[in-house]
DNA sequence: TCTGGGGTCCTAGGACCC
DNA sequence: TCTGGGGTCCTAGGACCC
């Protein structure tokens, strides 16, 4: 059987690079590619980190996931942008449509970056190589921003390939590259060995990905169970995995949010653990689901996360419901700590169309869908909170 | 460097059943 | 009686990704 070619597109500084673009368009005449600039959240609401920095902030020392305050004190004519995502929705849909015209089977890894199968595709493009610097200029041209692509026989060898050198790059890293150009790289390159275990692998010895796909299999899996034989094979350029085109359903639905200040009083939690809840049954309705496994996570002062689950045996989407089973758990973890960050996740879905009835289930749950729709509706309708609950309405939102 | 928010998957331990 | 071992489910926590 012939070799798989796949492509991995992916956008140099999406966050800020889109940013950039979407300013030139409506007409600003600074670049904010060119000077110092970063994407990051709001620090009056100390939540402010570096999402994305410009090449001109990088080389000042600015690095990812900094603190703005700390950014800025290197940089202090830092500019600083808020992200918005709405924008970024739009770019990153406007690259898969250009996408979609080279092959059946695209991907939508993440916002900034796509896989596509080009296996078989030859006759109709010529060159594959040739056909991936068409592709990053067009995109370029059309949509203003840089890519890179990488080619590999396999989905982790293009995406290892992409990452080679930026921006506006092609690399290839196809299977008979891999001893060449993938094993001298330090360990912490390879995609899934984060910090954690590249500290452990160092620890045996392992620096670089070449010294994990010679070193003993038996030994790695012992030490580092199913993570071991997966990175094994990933350091040999395993990976079958295929290009899926479409979206896989959610497996989960959650939100979590970092407070202005720590929140020392409980009806304060509960007052941010119900608008989460207002959120999360939102999100779930519209994917028509229902979650029987509720998921509460605090964050302390100490940046300890703890969290409490519950497993029903039917499934639900009210805010009702999601708030009372959330409530619970909360009651049964809270230690009394000052609370930085609060989460409310959903899994483990059940069909929405076989609505499960037990014992447990409240009657009333059928009619309270049935008005939570509407509300939803309605609030659809006119873009807001038209209608809301009423204890929602008088909060202190301030916190 | 006083450290976001959205996800997925894995593991270990305990409860419970046979 | 107070002792085994396997299977399954649930829970809490941790690691990784973008």
């Amino acid at each position: 059987m012939s070799k798989r070619i796949i492509f991995h597109v992916d956008v140099n500084n999406a966050f800020l690079s889109w940013t950039a673009v979407d300013k030139l368009k409506s007409g600003e005449k600074l670049d904010i590619r060119k000077i110092p600039a970063v994407i990051g959240g709001l620090k009056e609401e100390r939540k402010g980190i570096v999402l994305a920095k410009s090449m001109p902030a990088k080389i000042k020392g600015v690095v990812t996931a900094e603190t703005l305050l700390s950014a800025r004190k290197k940089c202090p004519d830092l500019k600083i942008y808020p992200p918005t995502f709405s924008v970024y929705k739009e770019y990153s849909d406007a690259m898969h449509k250009i996408l979609c015209e080279y092959s059946p089977l695209v991907e939508r890894y993440s916002i900034d970056e796509c896989f596509l199968d080009m296996t078989g595709t030859e006759r109709l493009h010529g060159d594959l190589e040739n056909l991936a610097y068409t592709i990053k200029d067009r995109i370029y041209n059309e949509l203003g921003f840089t890519v890179n692509v990488g080619i590999g026989n396999s989905k982790l060898c293009a995406k290892m390939a992409s990452d080679f050198s930026k921006p506006n790059k092609v690399h290839t890293l196809y299977d008979n590259e891999i001893k060449e150009k993938m094993w001298p790289l330090p360990i912490s390159e390879l995609f899934m060995s984060g910090k954690k275990t590249t500290e452990k692998l160092k620890q045996i010895d392992i620096n670089t990905i070449g010294n994990l796909a010679n070193a003993d299999l038996n030994m790695i899996t012992r030490k580092f169970k199913k993570l071991g034989y997966m990175l094994y094979e990933y350091a040999n350029g395993i990976d079958d995995s295929p290009v899926i085109s479409e979206r896989e359903a959610y497996k989960g639905i959650g939100n979590s949010v970092t407070l202005p200040i720590d929140l020392t009083e409980e009806t304060q939690i509960l007052d941010v653990l119900q608008d989460l809840a207002v959120q999360v049954s939102e999100r779930l309705r519209k994917e028509n689901v229902l979650a029987s496994v509720i998921v509460v996570q605090l964050k302390n002062s100490n940046f300890k996360s703890y969290s409490h689950q519950k497993k029903l045996e039917y499934g639900i989407n009210s805010v009702n419901d999601i708030y009372f089973v959330a409530k619970n758990l909360f009651y049964k973890m809270w230690k009394e700590d000052p609370i930085r960050l609060v989460g409310l996740r959903t899994t483990d879905f059940v069909e929405n169309k076989f609505e499960q009835m037990s014992i447990f289930n409240p009657p009333s749950i059928k009619e309270n869908n049935k008005v939570q729709k509407l509300i939803d509706e309605i609030n659809s309708k006119y873009n807001s909170k038209v209608i809301d609950k009423a204890s929602l309405l008088n909060r202190n939102k301030k916190y």
